[in-house]
This record gives C-alpha cells, structure tokens and sequence, in this order.
DNA sequence: CGTAAATATGGACGCGTGTAAAAAAGGGAG
DNA sequence: CTCCCTTTTTTACACGCGTCCATATTTACG
C-alpha cells in the first residue's frame, strides 16, 4: 500500500519517438518488441536501460496491422452468469496463455443477433481462429457457416448436428448421462429424466442418452420438463416449478430423478425441500436427484448434489490445442476431428 | 435449421477493391461504415447492393487506427467465476452498448500480474477509458496510477482507500451492511460477523460497517473467519470450515451471522445443516444466518437465503455513465465523483 | 432555365508499425 | 592489416482506413 511514488515518467509514443530517445532504430525496437532474443544483447540491454526511464507501449492496432498472425484467439460462449461456461473459459483462457496466444471473449447473451455481430468482429480483426460455445436451435448457422469459411473454428461444449465437418471438442453425453443413468437405476428405482424445453444441444444430447440407456437396461424411460412451466425459464427456476408441480400432484416423490443439469437440479432439490422431500435419504420413500456437470456449488448445497463432473480442464485445453493445429496447418488428417472426454460420477449426498 | 444454401459470395478485403466492385469512392465508402447517414441516398442504396453481391468487413485494427475514439472501454474485473461480477458485467456491457460503445473485458484472476498486463493493453489499445473493479491489497496501485494518468477512469464495485481522487461506483457499505445488521439485532439477538481474511476492500467495508453499526446499537461486535481455516481459500469453504469449527466446539449455534458475502454465507447454511442446525426457525435456538449481494441462487437455497441486494444493474449503468462523462469531458464538477448505491433487504427463510 | 448555396465526392496525405532488401558496422581468423 | 561473415541499421514500402480539402454534383430558389 505504501508504494514509494515513483516519479512520472516521460512519455512516449511513437516507436519513431522512442527510437529517438534511446539511440537504437526503429526496426529494431520492432524486433525486440515482438520478441527480446531477435536483437543483439547489446541492443537489448540498451533498449531495456531505455524503457527504465520513459514510459511507452507500442499501438495495439499498429502492431496487427501488417502482421501475418495476430496471436488472439476469439471464443464466443452463450451465458457468462453460468458457472460452467466461466470454468470453461477459463481453462481456455489458460491454454491459450501457456500457447502464447491472448483470448478475446464474447458473450452472445444466447442472442443470435449478438453471436452473429461476435462472428463478424472476430473476422474483422483477423483473429487466428475461433472457439465457438454455439447455441441452441436458435444460433444462426449461417454466421457459423462464414466463420469456418474464412479462419479456422473449433466448436465448443456443444455441437450443432447439422455441422458434421467442424471439429468439435465436448463430453460425451451418452457415457456420461449414461453413467449417472445407470448408477440410478442400480441404487434405486428407474430414474426418470427432468429436462428442459428442448432448444440447447446438449439438452436433447442428454435427453437421447438417457432414453438410450434405459432401453439398453430393459427399462421404460419417462421424461419431464420439456415444456416451459410459468414462464420460468432461468434453469433453477425451471427445475423447481416442474417439480413442484409434480409433487404437488403426489408423483415422482420416491423415484431416482436425473436432471439435464446441475441448475435445474438445484431448482429440483429446492421444490424436494419445499414437499418436505429429503432426496438420498431412504426413511422418505427414497427420492433421489442427481445433476450434471458438476457445478462448484455442488458440494455446498443441502444435501450435496451427486451429479457427473465434465472434464472442463481438459476439454478446455483440447479445444485450444485442436484450435491451434488447425491454425498451424498441422492437422494430422484433413478430415473432422471430435473429442470427446468421459464423465466422473461425483457420489454426494443427494442420490 | 434448414437454412436454404445460400452462394457463397466472393470474398474482399479491402475498401479499395470494394471501391473498384461497386463503383464507389473508397472515402465515400469510409463514411458509409462510420454511419450510413453520411452519404447521399443513392450512394447509400448502391453501397448496400453491392454489398448484397460481395463479402466485406472493415479491418477492425485499420479501422481504429487513424480515429480520435475507438469506441471501446475496457473493463477489468478479478473473477469470472463468481456470479456477482457476471451479473455486474452484464449491467456493464448492456449500458456501454446503449451508448455505443464497445467493451473489452480482461479478468485478472485476482493476479496482480495480469491486472497490469491488462491495463497495459487497455492504454496500448486506446481505449476510450476504463472500468476497473480493483483487487484488493495485493492490486498493484501504480498500475491505476498510470491507467488514470492516462485515459478516463472510473473505480467500481471495491474502492482502494488510498485512490481518493479516482470516481468510484459502488455500493453503499456502511447503509447496506448496516441494514442488515439492524435487521438481525431486531429478529434476534446481537449478531456475530462471519468475515474474511482481510484482503479485500469490500470485504473490511463491510465489516468496519457492522462494528460501527453494533457501536450505534449499544452492542457488543464480535467478528469472526478473518483467520484462514485449513487453507481454504474460496469463500463457500471459507465460510463453512469456521463456521464447522465453531458448531464443533458449540459456540454460536443461537446466534444471528451476519455474513461478509452470499458465497460465504452459503458455506455458513451447510455448516448449519451439517450441524443438523436449521437457521431462521426459531425451534432449534434461534440460529439465524443472513448475508449480502443477493447472488442469484439465494432463492434456490435450504432454507431460501436471506441478504441485502446491491443494486447491481444500477452500479453498472452510472458506472458506464459516469465514464462516458469523463470521456466527453462533460463532468459536472472537476472533483472527484463518488455515487453510492443503497442496499436492500431480501427477507427469506435464514433469517 | 440560370445561379448561388448546400452537399457529396474523390485525391492526397497521414496513422504507427511490420518487413524486406540494401548498406553499414562489428568481429574473428588468417 | 585484410578479408569474409554476422548483426545491425537504413531505406523504402506496405498495411487498410480516417480525414482534410479542393472539386464535382445536387438542390433551392427566383
């Protein structure tokens, strides 16, 4: 706190100027800005004395301007008030940093008027590639359509079907729903599946993987929730009013009940609690709730959420790494490539 | 989904070609993508046809280089990973885009290092100015020393004791907190206040706010949770581990908690669950546990959260507009502007 | 239809830096 | 000391577009 206050120091800002001010040219500041070790250490040590005593840092623009590669990566995702997509960005941004590369982000607000202006920004500022968190159904493809025309483009956490030739790094829902499907089935009853109004990829991904499983286990799968109840559709909101309504009803409050995601699985558990309903616990006829995703509330909620973790650091590091060999022309074959990373069932308290 | 399969149109990238395509002067073109406006009718409608016919966007970089205002404000903030910052960004972005502008966020991950990293783009961007929600003791204040030297800059959500001539956009600490306060010293008994480790401004805000308020009710103050517990370090575990040793040795298991935040206070509710406490009914002895910022899943939570709301989307919004004053040079006073917001009571269940 | 005023346009220059090629400087071996 | 090779500097041009200013075009008005 008690900084020694420094003296404000002169300043600069043209390289031009500065080449002036300590003796070394212009190109070869150029060189050293981009990278130190491309000067000789006589002249870096010249520059460095130099930059000790003005105050300059060269123009963002004028740098990118002629320059084959502008080292930014751009990443649009949908929501940023969801934990998991700041989890994902995060590990994004981190590989990118580690790969030298610096990470733009957009947020669409998952309006397709937003991720299409997002698109266009990223093509205008000559960006190496983009990291795309699409929407749901209402994303515009054309917009992706342009992007992976014109730089290269990974598709993250969620994959529209109709784009088959664009790589695409994610969890694969059918083993992990599948997982927490049959985990529920063996410790309790049938599970039933809580989803959403079915406009967001995963969702249906989740929703097929579940029916999947169950016919695959010789059970009768039942789904819930894909109509919008009361106009709730922040996803808590939603998993609670569907559940509530149920309980209200009398139904579903001794089964083992999967929901698309931990959100609305927090919503699921606040309507158990509001019925009375101690999910996990079996005095109470055995209601179970499990989530996905692996929310970092999860272990903080009453009772803790079991749900199946996604592999956000990895899936992160993956879509930067596959973004990058694209960029690099590196690629190993010309063909799509598609990772996807299993789930880890986290056994809490709540099924 | 079945988007007819538009031609691709040929591609252009500069405004020159884009000139030769469709038979208008490249500066008229200029002036077109600055504002439609500002060229004649019959150019405009010529210009808007051949860009039906051909793929175009400005270079974003050329576009900002040669231009008194980019058009940008930077926002730096310490978590992404931390609902309160989303929905403060969200109020932050909807606000500068109203006015036109555009935001480039940096997250700094509560690291010094990547705060000045940051600031230094920002400058190096010419930014139009900033918006800066500080860390707390370990941000690097020369670095705002130079931002401020430098470009139009307003201080939001956590103030800096030291920086008294900066703008600063927050939350009224000493009203809210003590609201809260007075609300649990009436319901129950004297309240104890859960802190933190004292690295954040916020964070002594608050809990210099609940000593003077106890000091006013004639109350004795007792703060808790400013030791870190079994290097827990994010705010659920911070709050459940003291709280856990607390209810261990059976200390404050009737008493109202005021918690410095809703992330701790979240950990303060399972610690009570885990001690088979029920906060806000009066049965088990009173224990009441209240907190501050109504994150959004204070309703979704066993019981339903009590706190004080800051006004978030208001701070985001006289944030953007007090910038935007500085920028145009329209600031009422030369002074330094400082708007606290007032804090709410959201009465639930823990309190 | 003619003329002055208003407006739109195009030519020229500049923005701050990257980069290639040519010229100069430095450094070592003989 | 000379010659050759490696760095560095110079010189020059490029990047794509903003903006000024002189000129061409349109508009308004009589």
């Amino acid at each position: 706190m008690s900084e020694t206050q420094k003296p404000v120091k002169p300043r600069i800002d043209t390289m031009e100027h500065l080449s002036a001010a300590i003796g070394v040219s212009r190109p070869t500041l150029s060189r050293y800005f981009q990278d130190p070790e491309r000067v000789s250490r006589t002249s870096r040590e010249r520059i460095e004395q130099g930059l000790e005593r003005v105050e300059y840092v060269p123009n963002f623009f004028a740098t990118r301007m002629n320059r084959a590669s502008t080292g930014m990566i751009g990443v649009i995702i949908p929501y940023l008030n969801d934990l998991f997509f700041s989890r994902l960005l995060e590990a994004i941004e981190l590989a990118a940093m580690e790969a030298g590369y610096s990470v733009i982000t957009k947020c669409s607000h998952s309006d397709p008027a937003i991720e299409a202006r997002a698109a266009e920004t990223f093509m205008s500022m000559n960006v190496d590639g983009a990291l795309v968190a699409p929407l749901g159904n209402h994303s515009d493809l054309t917009v992706h359509e342009r992007l992976r025309s014109r730089l290269p483009f990974v598709m993250v956490d969620s994959q529209p079907e109709v784009m088959t030739e664009v790589d695409f790094i994610g969890t694969d829902h059918m083993q992990s729903t599948g997982l927490a499907t049959e985990y529920l089935a063996r410790v309790g009853g049938p599970p039933i599946f809580l989803a959403m109004p079915r406009v967001n990829f995963n969702a249906m991904a989740r929703e097929r993987a579940y029916v999947a499983k169950m016919e695959e286990l010789g059970l009768e799968s039942e789904v819930i929730g894909t109509e919008l109840i009361n106009d709730h559709w922040h996803f808590e909101a939603h998993g609670m009013a569907v559940l509530d309504a149920e309980f209200s009803k009398g139904r579903f409050t001794d089964r083992s009940i999967l929901c698309v995601n931990d959100r609305v699985a927090i919503g699921a558990l606040k309507a158990a609690a509001a019925h009375g309903l101690e999910p996990g616990a079996m005095r109470k006829g055995g209601l179970r709730i499990a989530g996905h995703d692996d929310y970092p509330l999860c272990p903080f909620l009453t009772p803790t959420l079991t749900t199946v973790a996604q592999n956000v650091d990895a899936i992160g590091e993956a879509a930067v790494t596959c973004l990058i060999e694209n960029i690099r022309g590196e690629k190993s074959s010309p063909e799509q490539t598609v990772k996807l990373f299993e789930g880890v069932m986290k056994m809490r308290n709540s099924a």
